[in-house]
DNA sequence: TTCGCTGCAAACGGTTTGCACCGCG
DNA sequence: CGCGGTGCAAACCGTTTGCAGCGAA
C-alpha cells in the first residue's frame, strides 16, 4: 500500500532551484507526504518536536515551498490555515469533508476537471489550478446516525 | 442595479431564532451585503469604526453568525480569513481569483452544480455546501501583460 | 570558505476572554 | 426588570523578524 516516498525527486528539484538540501526541508516534505490531509504549522511542529525542529524554521520552509508551488494553503475547521502538498509532488485532488466526523476524504473525477474547463475558457480565465471543499456527511455517517446527525 | 437589502429578512431572521436585534448586528450585516466580496475581521472593524463598533463584538457577531449559517469563511491571500453571506442571504456562488491583480469574481454554473450532485451521488455523500475557488489569470490582466505574468 | 539556513528570543497582530455596564424584549 | 449583548483591557497564541552561529555545497 505504501507508494514510494518522492523525497528523491524533492531532492532533485531544490537542487534545480539553487536550493540547498537539508535535513530540515526534507523532514518537513516527508511529514507532508505522509500526512492524510492538510497540515497546520502547530500540527508540524508537533510532530517533528523531537528533531528539535524549530517553529520559526518551520514558517520559513512553508514560505519556501509555497514561492516553489511544492505546497499550496487551504482552509480547515473554518479557521486556521493547513498546507498539502500540490502536483508534481501530489496528484490534484479535492475534498469531501464530512460535518460529522470531520474526515476529510480525497477525490478526483474527470468531470469536474472538464467541467471547470469549459466554464473558464467561456469567461476567458486562465486557469493556474482550482481548490474544491464539498461540506456534508459521509456515507459512514450517514448509516451510523439516519437522523439528525448534527454533533455537539 | 442596487437591489433591495434584505435587512429586514435578517431581522426577522434573528426573531425567529430568539436572538436580539441589535444595532451593532444589523451594522454587519450591511457590511457584509455591501461588500464585494469576503470580508476579513480587520476590515469589518475599520470600515465601521466610526461607529465605535468594538473588534471583540465583531467576532462575537460573526461567530453568532456561523453558527445561524448566515455566513461562511473563506479562505483570502493565501492566509487570511474572510467571511461572506451564504444563503438564504445570498445565492450561492464560486470564486474566480486573479493571481495578478488580486481582483475576486463570483461565478454562478448550472453544469458545475449538477456535476457535484452527480459526483457525491455515486460517493453517497449527502452535500450540504461545497467551495471552490479558481485561480488563474483574469480577461483583464490576460491582455494587459499577454505573457509572463507573475507578479513580484 | 561562503552564504544560505537555522535556532533563539523578542516583537507583532489577530483572536479570545473576564468582567462590569448597557439596553433589547 | 432580566438576561443577552457590548465595550474595554488584558491575556493568548499563531506568525514574523533580527541577529549570531552553523553547515551544505
Amino acid at each position: 500500500m505504501n507508494q514510494k516516498s518522492l523525497v528523491p525527486e524533492f531532492t532533485r528539484f531544490l537542487q534545480e532551484h539553487n536550493m540547498r538540501v537539508t535535513p530540515n526541508r526534507l523532514t518537513v516534505f516527508r511529514e507532508l507526504e505522509n500526512a492524510p490531509g492538510p497540515m497546520t504549522v502547530p500540527e508540524l511542529a508537533s510532530r517533528v518536536a523531537e528533531q528539535g525542529l524549530n517553529v520559526a524554521t518551520i514558517y520559513r520552509i512553508i514560505e519556501t515551498l509555497m514561492s516553489l508551488n511544492v505546497v499550496h494553503p487551504v482552509l480547515i475547521d473554518h479557521q486556521s490555515v493547513g498546507y498539502e502538498l500540490i502536483e508534481p509532488f501530489r496528484q490534484h485532488h479535492d475534498h469531501l469533508v464530512c460535518r460529522n466526523c470531520g474526515k476529510i476524504v480525497a477525490i478526483f473525477d474527470e468531470r469536474l476537471e472538464s467541467v471547470l474547463k469549459t466554464i473558464s475558457d467561456d469567461q476567458s480565465f486562465a486557469i493556474d489550478f482550482h481548490q474544491l471543499e464539498v461540506h456534508g456527511i459521509c456515507p459512514d455517517c450517514r448509516s451510523k446516525t439516519p437522523n439528525s446527525p448534527k454533533p455537539a
